[in-house]
DNA sequence: ACCAATATATATCGAATTGATATATTAAAC
DNA sequence: GTTTAATATATCAATTCGATATATATTGGT
């Protein structure tokens, strides 16, 4: 999915601001499976003004630089939706550095190994207060409600996982590097 | 994590081409948490080699093109290490076409919603079965134990919430589109 | 037997994206 | 009183992706 079929996905909650898009990818509803910086959005929305599928009013703050508030046109809602319709949706793409670190875990100090574990543990904790924090609003959409459920499910096994096997996995690292010593 | 050290990574397990490396990230060890193109790889193992970090040797194949077998250098060893050591890691990133799609669910036609689910739940059991079939590998370490039981873990959660919560989710969808006509 | 598709293998390149930085102001924290 | 964080837009070099070119062998279908 590319930046301008996201900025125009965003748009459809209401009008906004690239600022104010980029705290949507960032902190709010689609944080958990999406992500867009700041440099890929301006561009976009300037694309899509051009093309007519938004619109914007320079909104005047006082005390605070100009706001270009963005707008969604009929025309530009229109081709979101056939854009939903349309396209078979790309695989789903994980990347974890923690992850990708802790598969050399033979090769590490102990320490190490847990300090990942933990700060793994940490950040998932933080997504699943911030999933139950979303889940507290009252105007979530279907597709919120389902969302965060997965969203929580999902962080709640993560760590059940992490409780259940990070002492078993350290004894296992140790074990094997007394066998080899 | 830069696509040098991701190759350096991979090279840790054992000599390798180009080509088996994108392997390694598209169905191997590494593809369940991180990912490499071909056009990242190549140009990555040229500026290795150039730095030292890692030797070639052409290996003439019969009838097959030359391969181009990479081997880390005690110095890239050392690199990597280091690297694992001072490095703090980056945030984690999901990237899903489908769950985004899906949050906009009130706007879409139900049967497009469930395909979607269904979709998803799909690639999930893929995904399980990949990591079942590594689990029965003998020569695992024993970090890649710990990501395959953690993997396995996510995707059972996943795929139990959506057996749950499917139904459930297509009934709320119908109730309000009939509540707003 | 023949044709298409898939797999092996390297390499390149335009397009998209990231991450950092510049600019400017205000509010809050210390 | 000074630094840090927040609001806000914009740009840009460096990185990465995705597609394509090139070449050959194997596999599978008709």
């Amino acid at each position: 999915m590319d930046m301008r079929s996201l900025c125009l996905g965003a748009l459809m909650a209401g009008d906004a601001s690239g600022y104010e898009i980029r705290k949507m990818f960032e902190e709010g509803e689609f944080s958990f499976f999406q992500m867009a910086s700041l440099g890929s959005i301006y561009p976009a929305l300037t694309k899509l003004s051009q093309d007519g599928l938004v619109t914007f009013t320079e909104q005047e703050q006082e005390n605070r630089p100009d706001k270009k508030v963005y707008h969604l046109t009929p025309e530009g809602r229109r081709r979101f939706l056939r854009t939903l319709f349309q396209t078979q949706p790309g695989e789903d793409r994980y990347r974890s550095d923690i992850l990708f670190m802790l598969s050399f875990a033979d090769e590490l100090p102990v320490e190490l190994c847990e300090a990942l574990i933990d700060e793994y543990a940490t950040r998932q904790e933080v997504m699943l207060e911030r999933i139950l924090s979303s889940q507290k609003d009252a105007d979530n959409t279907a597709g919120c409600v389902f969302l965060n459920g997965l969203g929580d499910a999902i962080c709640r096994a993560t760590l059940d996982f992490i409780v259940k096997n990070k002492q078993p996995f350290l004894a296992d690292i140790r074990k094997r590097r007394s066998r080899a010593s």
